[in-house]
DNA sequence: GGCACAGTTCGGCGTCCGCCGAAGAGTGCC
DNA sequence: GGCACTCTTCGGCGGACGCCGAACTGTGCC
C-alpha cells in the first residue's frame, strides 16, 4: 500500500533537519554555540575533543543544513547558529532532552561549571538561569508581563523598557515576548525580542558580565542594585543559593 | 584538551532524541500522529510502506526515547505523540524543515490531499491551515487576541471564550495561548490550552468535521454560519481559493 | 621568500543501524 | 479447540556514516 501522502517528502526533510542533531559531536557544536557568539572552527574541534578535519566535516554539514552560518575572515572560519529560530530549535530540543532529575555532575570542575551556568548564563540572545528566571518572575509580579493568558508584555511592561531607555520594535515580525523554557530552573524565561533588548542592555551597562569562555554570566554588584532598584530582586536570590 | 565539559553528557542526550527524529520512517511516524489520535502499530506501518516488524523496533525506540505513548488493548498497539510538548517539538521541526517555496506535489492524488491540508488541518490538538490562520486572524482584529507583544488572550478573549461556553483553567501550567508556526501559511495560528479548547468545542459543536482519514480538516457549512457571527469571518477566504 | 598555522580533502577503517523474512507469542472470534 | 490476526523477536545482509591521519590549500606574519 501507498504511504499515506505518496513519496512524503516532508518526513524525508525533517529526518534530514534531526539527523543533523542525531550527532553527539555536532550536538556538542551546537550547544556550544547557544551562547549566541560565533566560535572557530577550531575552537569547535577543541571544545568537542576531536580533529580539525572531523569538525570541518561537521560544519559543513550544519551549514549546508541551515542550522549554522559561517564567516569566513582571512584563514578563520566563524560559526554562529543560523538565526534566533535555529537557536530556538536548538534550546527546545535541548530542553526536552534534559533529565528529570538533576545532572550528576562528576568531577568537582563539571559541578562548578554546573554552577555557573544554573546562576546566569545566555541563551542564545537573552538572559536564563537563575537570573534570567528571577527577572522573568520579578517583571511578572509586577505586571510588566503576562503569563496566564500567554507570554506577553504589558502596556506597563513597554513603558518599562522606555524608561530604561531601550526602544521596542512592536511593528518588527519577530514576537516581542516569548517563554523559553530554563532547562535548570524548568519553568520559562523571556526571550523574544524584549529578551534580547534587556540581555543587550544589561551587557552594555555592565549589570553583568561573562565569566571565563563559556555562556555563564554573573551579575555584577551595580547589577545588582539596579535589578533591586528597578524590579525589587532580592539579590541573595540570585547570588546565594 | 577536554571537552568545555568534561564528558559533556547535554550533547549525548539531544543527539540521542534527534536521532528518533533522523530516521525517515520514525520521521513519518511523528508526522502521522500530528493528528493527535492514536494510530495502530500496523496503520503507521502501511502509512509508511515498511514491513511490521520494522514498524515495531521503529515504535519500540520513540516510546522508550519518550516521544511517543503508547496504549495496549487487546491484540492491537495504540500509539500517539507522548503530549503537548512532544507536538510541538516534531511541529517546530517540521516548520523549519520545510522548504521556503511551495511543495511540488507531483501526483494528482498529492495534489488534492495537499490542497485539502492547506485548506484546514489539525495540529495535534488545535486548528491549522488557512482555516486555523483566519480564525487566529480574525480573533486579533476584534481584539481577544494580542500578537503585538507576544502571543496571549485578552480579557475580551477570555470573555468570547466565556460566551462560548468553553471554560479556560487560568491556573493551569499550560499556557493559554501560543503561537505555533503553520507550514502551509508560514504565520502563526493559535495553540495552548486555548487553541486546544477551541478546536474540540469546533469539533463537537459540528463547526468542522474530517475528510478522510487523515488530519485534514473542514468547516460544516453551519461551522462558517458560526465563525461569520461570532469572528466576522468572510467564508470565501477558507473555502474558496 | 619562508615559516607557522587554520582549515579542507581524501582514503580507509570500523561500527552502527535500518531493512527484511521467518518464526514465535499473545489475543480475539467462531 | 482451532483459526485468523496483530505484533514482536531474531538472524543476517547491506549501506551509511563518523572517525582518523596524511597530504594539500590558503592566509598571515616575519
Amino acid at each position: 500500500m501507498a504511504r499515506t501522502t505518496p513519496s512524503e517528502p516532508a518526513a524525508a526533510r525533517l529526518a534530514a533537519l534531526a539527523a543533523l542533531l542525531a550527532d553527539e559531536t555536532r550536538a556538542a557544536f551546537c550547544l556550544a554555540l547557544l551562547d549566541g557568539r560565533a566560535w572557530t572552527a577550531g575552537e569547535l574541534a577543541r571544545g568537542a575533543g576531536v580533529a580539525p578535519s572531523t569538525a570541518s566535516e561537521h560544519l559543513g554539514k550544519l551549514v549546508a543544513g541551515g542550522l549554522l552560518a559561517e564567516e569566513r575572515q582571512g584563514r578563520h572560519r566563524y560559526l554562529r547558529l543560523a538565526g534566533g529560530r535555529a537557536a530556538q530549535l536548538v534550546e527546545e530540543l535541548a530542553a526536552y532532552a534534559a533529565p528529570g532529575g538533576a545532572p550528576p555532575a562528576r568531577s568537582l570542575r563539571a559541578a562548578s561549571t554546573a554552577h555557573a551556568l544554573a546562576r546566569g548564563r545566555t541563551c542564545y540572545d537573552h538572559l536564563a538561569g537563575r537570573l534570567g528566571i528571577r527577572i522573568t518572575e520579578a517583571m511578572t509580579t509586577r505586571g510588566l508581563l503576562r503569563q496566564d493568558t500567554g507570554f506577553a508584555l504589558t502596556e506597563d511592561g513597554l513603558a518599562w523598557f522606555g524608561a530604561l531607555g531601550v526602544p521596542l520594535d512592536t511593528a518588527s515580525r519577530r514576537p516581542l515576548a516569548r517563554g523559553c523554557l530554563d532547562w535548570t530552573e524548568r519553568r520559562p524565561h523571556l526571550a523574544g525580542a524584549a529578551g534580547a533588548a534587556l540581555c543587550r542592555h544589561a551587557m552594555e551597562a555592565g549589570w553583568c558580565e561573562r565569566v571565563g569562555t563559556g555562556r555563564a554570566v554573573r551579575a555584577t554588584p551595580e547589577g545588582l542594585r539596579a535589578l533591586t532598584a528597578r524590579l525589587g530582586i532580592d539579590p541573595a536570590s540570585i547570588d546565594g543559593r
